[in-house]
DNA sequence: TATTGTAACTGGTATGACCTCTTACCAGAA
DNA sequence: TTCTGGTAAGAGGTCATACCAGTTACAATA
């Protein structure tokens, strides 16, 4: 039997001072178009080293923060609008106050999008769904919290299937970029019971759309999503 | 009057290194699942030393190319089958000869997930879309290669300006993802005269579905996409 | 006044040392 | 023999400092 079930693993210096910087940037202190201090200052005043700044300043760079020129101060970018999902993803394990409205909006443009992939998933290969479907059951949808998790996951396997059988790379790796921010945030959509209990009828009606009225699975898809999007709306 | 017009910019150690790096693994040197060299020797192998080379590893790990833990040897990811559109992007620099699939493949996913997005465009505010059609004169279809650039961005323009009507953040950050490889393979499309024919001629349908029969607008897009997919699988 | 150059910023790279985590191997205890 | 625990080697993580290379502004000069 342990006696610490829970260790705190002990920040590392680079990990804490992206933390720190992020959380700056997040905060307005560093707005966008704002220049940072130099690297030498920066550095002391995060509590780390310059090589150790640099490659956190790498990193950000590459995910879209900040813009960094040889010669130049080092700019915030304006990451809401020029941003990837990598700034997405990233926003989402931060600003956890704002994450009711990035959901509806994670779930609006699920409805723009997926529709389209579902039908030629559907044309493709009905059976594989099926089968996903069926073998993998749903986890009750009187879950409790822990399940929200579990519910999540099997959602977002259908998803990422149907995507893998369009067949396409590009769209595979676009819903890749997905992945982190769709896991968090649907751990608190699933969280309530009329989410799973929307998702599980979905499941039900898919497989029956799958068996002889493939033509028809782009709408079920559509309104499915487009109800689950004005659900979120009412909360 | 200069005497160098064209001056071969020196390459940058760090950039040279890395691209060194990346075709290695592209062609295969370092396979998916493969370990890299110690960074010790990594490092003098290409020729920089190991805070530089961490600095480009700590980038390339961000973007999905590879994958670093304390103590454990980096090992190289399977960037085809779980990378992201950032690796999509890296990737149309590099392997040109597969640049005509990945079109096919880009354009097949367009017209899966554009379709919706263009309705709920035309939905929220049609009249700034035919202000982009009207204003900004759409090139000349005689257009030389010169101009397929001057098309690919028009055609973007018009493609971001619907994902910004819909003022869905999400969507807006999905795009800005797919802007640089779409900016370098719009290039290439756009220089078949077909192509921009095509494309003129959509932009022409779409300023009159606008004008009164919006709920129409899906179906064109949805059309029109499909045409320039199969468009290019002819070639 | 226009030009040029120079100094003081900024980021980019190089060295070499030391810390921490992981793993495999081996000696000692059950 | 089998399990336990220690130990050393090799991997990445961090630090310290020095120097190289673009950018910019301002002052000295033509």
């Amino acid at each position: 039997m342990l006696k610490f079930e829970v260790v705190q693993k002990p920040v590392k210096p680079a990990q804490f001072a992206e933390t720190q910087l992020l959380e700056a940037i997040l905060e307005g202190r560093y707005g966008p178009g704002d220049v940072l201090p130099a690297e030498r200052i920066l550095a002391t005043s995060l509590g780390v080293t310059r090589p150790t700044l640099r490659e956190m300043l790498q990193r950000m760079s590459k995910e879209g923060w900040v813009t960094i020129a040889h010669g130049k101060p080092t700019r915030v970018n304006d990451y809401l609008a020029s941003g990837g999902l990598g700034v997405l993803n990233t926003l989402s394990r931060f600003n956890h106050h704002l994450s009711p409205d990035m959901i509806a909006h994670l779930l609006e443009a699920r409805t723009l999008i997926f529709p389209g992939v579902a039908q030629k998933a559907a044309e493709n290969d009905s059976a594989r769904i099926q089968d996903y479907l069926g073998s993998k059951v749903p986890p009750d949808m009187d879950a409790n919290d822990m399940d929200a998790k579990t519910f999540a996951n099997y959602d977002w396997g259908l998803q990422m299937l149907m995507v893998e059988i369009t067949q396409n790379p590009v769209l595979k790796m676009m819903f890749n970029d997905f992945a982190p921010v769709y896991h968090r945030l649907g751990q608190l959509y699933f969280t309530h019971k009329m989410a799973r209990k929307m998702s599980l009828k979905y499941y039900g009606d898919l497989g029956l759309a799958l068996q002889d009225k493939e033509a028809l699975v782009r709408g079920l898809v559509e309104r499915t999503m487009a109800r689950a999007q004005m659900f979120w709306q009412e909360i």
